[in-house]
RNA sequence: GGGCAUUUAGCUCAGCUGGAUAGAGCGUUGGCCUCCGAAGCCAAAGGCCGCAGGUUCGAAUCCUGCAAUGCCCA
C-alpha cells in the first residue's frame, strides 16, 4: 500500500464538494494510519463537515479529539498529522489547527470556481445519482371518497409530492400511490340515503358536497329514530365502526347494514352505485391535484385489496404469524402495547388486513428499497404494529412512517385547539388555496403594478400556492401544526414568496443584460467576499438534496433555499453587476444564473413554481 | 392504567452522527429607494435550550428521574 506522500501526488482537481469531502477523509484517516497502523479505533474516512463559522474556513475536521483518547495521543498533535496530510491537495488554499485540535480546512477559488463550472452543465445539478436502479414506494394523500378534502389534507399531499419528487432526483425509480378510502362502512349508509333523498341537481353541481349532504342527512335522521325508540347510542355518532358494535338497530342502521352486506357480496347495483361515488370523488380529487401539481403513478384504492383479504387471513393463520382471540383474528407484535386485529369476530376486514395486502403487492410488483408512508402521527401505533407484522411476512425492505403532527386551530380567543370537520372550523383544501391566491392577487396588484391582468393573476397563483406549501413543508414534520391562517397566508420573510421574488430580481437582472448584449462568461471568478461565499453556497445543494431524501425531511431544503436567497440578496444589494467593469460582470452573471438555475430547480422540487416577473 | 412524542427569544420554529461565542422568521427599535426591482438590504434589543441529576476533554443534542402539553391503545 502507498503512504501518504505517493497519494498526494495526484493532480486532478475533484469535480464536486462530496468529492473532496471523500478524498481528503481518505488522506486524513491514511496520515493517522501510518502512524499508527491497523489501530481499531481508526475509521477508513475521517468525516470532513461543513465549518460552523465562515470565519474557520470551508470546512472542520473535528475527529481529532474523538481519538486522542483511544489513540493515547494528545488532540493536537493527532490534529498536526491531519493537517500535513491535507494542506498538499490541491484543492486546499489554507489549513490552520485551532482551540483544542480542529483543523479548519480553506478550499481554493479555482476548486469552487472549477465545481461552479462542472455544476452549470450538468443535468443532474450535482446530485449523485446514488440510488439508480432502486425503486421507492411513497405512499401519501390517500383521502376518503364521499368526503371533500379539507386542510388536514394537504400536508400528506404537499409533504408526499415533494418527497416523491425529491427520490427521483437522487436516481430512485419512484412509484407514487395514492391509497384511497374506498371500501368502508359508510358506503351502506351512503347507499340507503343515496336512494331515498338524492337531489339530482345539487349531485351533478357538486358531487362531493351532496354525498356529505346526503351521510349527514342519514346520521341526523338514524339519531332521530334512536331517540325516538330511546335507544342508546355511542357517543362519537360520526363513528361507523362504533355503530358496528351497537345492538339495537333502527330501521335506517338496519338498512344501511343490509346494503353494506349486499355491496360486499358483489350486488351489480350496489356495486355500480359505489363505482360511480367513486368516479365523481376521483374526479373532485384531480381537479385539486392539478391545482397543486400533484401527479401519482397508481391510484390503488383498499377496494383492490378486498379479494385478496380472506386467503391472506388464512394463510397468516396458516403460518403461526397469526391466531384467533375471542372469534378475532390477531396478530402479536412485540414491543408493541396491543396486537394488530386483522379479521373482527364478525368476520370483516379492517386497515392493517388492507395494509399487509398492498405492502406483498408493493414487494411483488417492485421490489422496492423504501415504502414511505406519508401519514400522521396518529397512526403511529398502527404502522408499528403492520411493519411488524409485514417483517414477519417476509417483507425486507424498508418500511418508514413519515408521521407528522396533528393539525391545531386557532379558536376566538387565540388558543390553538384541535379542529373538527364536523363542526365546520376546519377550511376546505380548495377554500384554502382560492383564499391564499386571492390574498397574493392583493398583493401582486399592490406591489407591480406594471403586470397585466393576465401576468397578475398568474402570480398570484404561483406564489399563492407557493407560499401555502412552503409554510408546510418548511416545518419539520413530527410536531403538531399551529395553524394560523394570517401566518400561514403571510407573503414575508422566511416564505416561498421571498425566494420568489429573488428569483424574479435575478432574472430581471439576466433580461437587461440579454438586451443590453453584455456577455455572460463561461468561468466564474471570485474575488469580493460577497462572491465567495455566493459561489461557496451553491456547491452545498447536491449534498442537502441528498441528506433531504436520506431523512425524508423536505424541511432541511427549504432552510437551504431560503439561506440561498438571502445570500443572494444581500449580494446584488452590495455588489453591482451590470454596471460592473465587463470581466466582472460577465462572472457576476454566470454566477447569478447558476444562483437562478438552483434557485428553480430546489422550489421544482418542493413543488413550487418561480415566475419571471412578479 | 399502558405506550409514543413534544418542551429552545414575546410568538412561530431551525439546530445533521455530541464540538469553537445557541440561530432564523414574525413582532419591537433604528438606519437604507436621484444608484441592476423596498415582496428587499443593514443594524440593535431579546435566551438558567422545561426542572434535577448523570455520562466526558466537551451536552440544546446521549442516559435516568420529575413536571407540563399533545396523541394513541383499552
Amino acid at each position: 500500500m502507498l503512504g501518504s506522500a505517493a497519494m498526494s501526488s495526484s493532480t486532478a482537481l475533484p469535480k464536486s464538494l462530496p468529492m473532496v469531502c471523500a478524498e481528503l477523509g481518505r488522506r486524513a484517516a491514511q496520515a493517522l494510519s501510518d502512524k499508527f497502523p491497523a489501530h481499531p479505533a481508526l475509521p477508513i474516512e475521517l468525516p470532513l463537515l461543513p465549518a460552523s463559522k465562515p470565519e474557520f474556513g470551508d470546512l472542520q475536521v473535528n475527529a481529532c479529539l474523538q481519538l486522542a483518547k483511544p489513540l493515547g495521543q494528545k488532540p493536537r498533535e493527532l490534529a498536526q498529522l491531519v493537517e500535513a496530510a491535507l494542506k498538499t491537495h490541491p484543492a486546499v488554499a489554507k489549513t490552520e489547527i485551532a482551540g483544542p485540535g480542529y483543523v479548519n480546512v480553506h478550499l481554493t477559488d479555482e476548486f469552487v470556481s472549477g465545481c461552479l463550472h462542472e455544476l452549470a452543465s450538468d443535468p443532474h445539478h450535482g446530485i449523485e445519482q446514488l440510488h439508480r436502479g432502486k425503486s421507492v414506494v411513497v405512499d401519501y394523500s390517500s383521502p376518503n371518497i364521499a368526503k371533500p378534502m379539507h386542510i388536514g389534507h394537504i400536508r400528506s399531499t404537499i409533504i408526499g409530492a415533494a418527497l416523491q419528487r425529491i427520490f427521483a432526483a437522487v436516481g430512485y425509480r419512484v412509484i407514487a400511490d395514492n391509497h384511497l378510502g374506498d371500501w368502508g362502512t359508510q358506503f351502506g349508509k351512503l347507499i340507503v340515503a343515496y336512494r331515498n333523498w338524492l337531489d339530482e341537481a345539487a349531485f351533478a353541481r357538486d358531487p362531493i358536497g351532496e354525498l356529505v349532504r346526503l351521510y349527514q342527512k342519514f346520521v341526523t335522521d338514524e339519531k332521530a329514530q334512536a331517540d325516538a325508540l330511546s335507544l342508546a347510542r355511542p357517543a362519537k355518532a360520526d363513528d361507523d365502526d362504533e355503530d358496528d358494535a351497537v345492538a339495537e338497530v333502527t330501521p335506517l342502521l338496519a338498512a344501511a347494514r343490509a346494503e353494506l352486506a349486499k355491496l360486499q357480496k358483489g350486488d351489480p347495483e350496489n356495486l355500480a352505485l359505489w363505482k360511480r361515488f367513486v368516479t365523481v370523488s376521483l374526479a373532485e380529487f384531480d381537479k385539486t391535484y392539478a391545482r397543486l401539481g400533484v401527479a401519482f403513478d397508481t391510484v390503488y384504492g383498499e377496494s383492490h385489496f378486498h379479494p385478496r383479504l380472506a386467503s391472506l387471513v388464512a394463510e397468516l393463520l396458516a403460518s403461526g404469524i397469526a391466531e384467533e382471540s375471542r372469534g378475532a383474528v390477531i396478530c402479536n407484535v412485540d414491543g408493541a402495547p396491543a396486537p394488530l386485529l386483522i379479521r373482527k369476530a364478525d368476520g370483516s376486514f379492517l386497515y392493517g388486513t388492507t395494509d399487509l395486502a398492498t405492502i406483498e403487492q408493493r414487494v411483488r410488483d417492485y421490489q422496492p428499497e423504501r415504502i414511505l408512508y406519508v401519514v400522521g402521527t396518529p397512526q403511529q401505533l398502527h404502522f408499528q404494529q403492520v411493519f411488524f407484522v409485514a417483517r414477519k411476512m417476509g417483507c425486507r425492505c424498508s418500511l418508514e412512517h413519515i408521521s407528522f403532527g396533528s393539525m391545531r386551530f386557532k379558536d376566538k380567543d387565540g388558543n390553538y385547539t384541535t379542529g373538527s370537520t364536523r363542526k365546520g372550523n376546519v377550511p376546505l383544501l380548495d377554500e384554502y388555496l382560492d383564499l391564499a391566491t386571492e390574498r397574493a392577487a392583493e398583493v401582486a396588484r399592490q406591489k407591480s403594478a406594471d403586470l397585466s391582468e393576465a401576468e397578475l393573476s398568474e402570480v398570484a397563483r404561483v406564489v399563492g400556492i407557493g407560499a401555502i406549501k412552503y409554510s408546510d413543508l418548511s416545518r419539520d414534520r413530527q410536531q403538531d401544526i399551529h395553524f394560523d391562517l394570517d401566518k400561514a397566508l403571510a407573503l414575508d420573510g422566511n416564505t416561498a414568496p421571498y425566494m420568489q421574488y429573488a428569483y424574479a430580481r435575478l432574472r430581471s437582472i439576466a433580461r437587461k443584460a440579454q438586451a443590453e448584449g453584455f456577455q455572460t462568461a463561461d468561468a466564474v471568478t471570485l474575488v469580493e467576499p460577497a462572491e465567495r461565499r455566493l459561489g461557496r453556497r451553491l456547491l452545498d445543494y447536491a449534498t442537502v438534496v441528498e441528506t433531504t431524501a436520506r431523512t425524508a425531511r423536505p424541511h432541511h431544503l427549504c432552510e437551504y433555499l431560503f439561506d440561498l436567497a438571502g445570500v443572494v440578496s444581500t449580494f446584488y444589494t452590495e455588489l453591482p453587476v451590470l454596471k460592473a467593469e465587463p470581466a466582472v460582470r460577465a462572472s457576476r452573471l454566470a454566477l447569478l444564473a447558476l444562483v437562478a438555475k438552483t434557485l428553480r430547480h430546489g422550489l421544482a422540487l418542493l413543488g413550487i413554481e418561480v415566475p419571471e416577473r412578479m
